[in-house]
DNA sequence: CGCCTCTTTGAACATGGTCAAATAACGTGG
DNA sequence: CCACGTTATTTGACCATGTTCAAAGAGGCG
């Protein structure tokens, strides 16, 4: 079945300036099979060795890990159009967990599709070599993030993050977006406690950097919440490439 | 100039096990220019668009990101046989910076090199492949360790990976190696303050889980360190491969 | 309406941060 | 080899940020 949903990652892959026009068709030419996940599911464990790629269509997924407390750390969210578990492919095994925050619409790339672009489409492979060192940068970011912000501008760091990643997959307002995921979910991204959080959003409410209610997150002035939280898009690498 | 130091870097591909012999001899015919420098220079600078790829030969080196507050955050640990910037190749310009943390021997890869191994050598690519990817796992347990782990348990956490890196490249003993980091810089890597790693070390010294003195670390009892800070290696891809 | 989940609030506590100063180790030149 | 300046580690006292536990409200949905 073609899915139109599938445009989702042709377009995230298109982000990396490497693919042609033929790229793009061969991409659309490719039949995926689709699954509705509910939230909250896992899609992929830790140590499984996946036969296919999958790929969020809709929805929003995660990486994380559950460490020796019991808790849950995730590392990586993963919006439409992108790949789950790529690295799989060269690394074995998975080394995490992949599972939904929010229902879900998730195609499945057989491994073969992927043995087939990586062998015959040199460009469709850089842009997913591409992709997956994006992933990378974001979580260096993350780091930083965690590392060396209170809990303020680290919690409008990433609400900025999303702004700037859902504006790119079309799921975002240029004041604000729906934010679906939950005050545990923030809380397991940021490395925070759940009640922390909900402090923390107060704060940003109050010297009225957001407005968030009903799943809806507002940014009254994007300007200054970036500037409030040092946000620098450079590490996103989603600006127009034309050097190549 | 052939420099024996590079078999650091080659042992490293070969962990992915994708490497024949041919491969091998491949990469030990590269000649390569390779440079002196001291602890704490800077190697690359964010938003340069490196012509080499530097790769470590001697030394420690990280990536890091100086945030808005002006504090350090050091986001990779580049030991022997790493690679520096592989990314840039694909990504195009450095979301960071990378420097030394002691002196160093760094060795300078042509682009026309990894242009040429990446067009003609299949299974060095997916080497070079493999290698970025790992560079990821660790990145997301480091996440894992500085948002879900006290700071004790973090610091024994970072050392289990110090040592159990530097043994694949012949740098540690079985109870310890040499730790030529200074407390800023485990700080800048943890996410705390120098003066918090001080009092950290002073307690897991006080439990018998380490000694640290004169640079050398010691740890007395490798598996009481990794139960007491949950640490499982499978992150870092270092099993031998044989399932290809 | 009633249940369930999520958010919000309060109070006491713990972990880690800051600032400042003392001590120890290191490297260099005499 | 020692003295000195420099850099790194250690210690103390106080403070701030974030956590925990518990319970009360709100919202969403059948």
């Amino acid at each position: 079945m073609v899915d139109l949903r599938q445009g989702t990652f042709i377009r995230k892959l298109d982000q990396s300036g490497f693919l042609t026009e033929e790229d793009r068709e061969t991409l659309r030419g490719l039949q995926l099979r689709t699954r509705d996940v509910d939230a909250r599911q896992d899609l992929i464990l830790e140590g499984d060795r996946p036969e296919n790629v999958l790929v969020v269509l809709t929805g929003i997924a995660c990486r994380y890990k559950i460490s020796e407390g019991g808790r849950r750390q995730i590392m990586a969210l993963l919006l439409p159009g992108d790949f789950c578990d790529l690295h799989v492919a060269i690394l074995g095994h998975m080394d995490h967990c992949i599972g939904t925050l929010t229902p879900s619409v998730i195609a499945e790339m057989p491994r073969a599709i992927i043995d087939d672009l990586t062998a015959n489409h040199i460009r469709i492979t850089r842009a997913l070599w591409w992709a997956t060192l994006a992933d990378e940068g974001i979580s260096r970011e993350w780091l930083v993030n965690m590392g060396r912000r209170p809990a303020d501008q680290q919690t409008a760091h990433l609400f900025c993050e999303l702004h700037r990643r859902l504006l790119t997959v079309g799921l975002a307002m240029p004041d604000g977006f729906e934010m679906p995921l939950r005050q545990v979910d923030l809380s397991d991204i940021l490395g925070l406690s759940p009640v922390h959080v909900n402090r923390v959003l107060g704060e940003l409410r109050a010297a009225n950097l957001i407005a968030l209610s009903r799943r809806k997150l507002v940014i009254p002035n994007l300007d200054r919440l970036q500037k409030f939280c040092g946000f620098n898009p450079n590490y996103l690498h989603l600006t127009p490439r034309i050097d190549r």
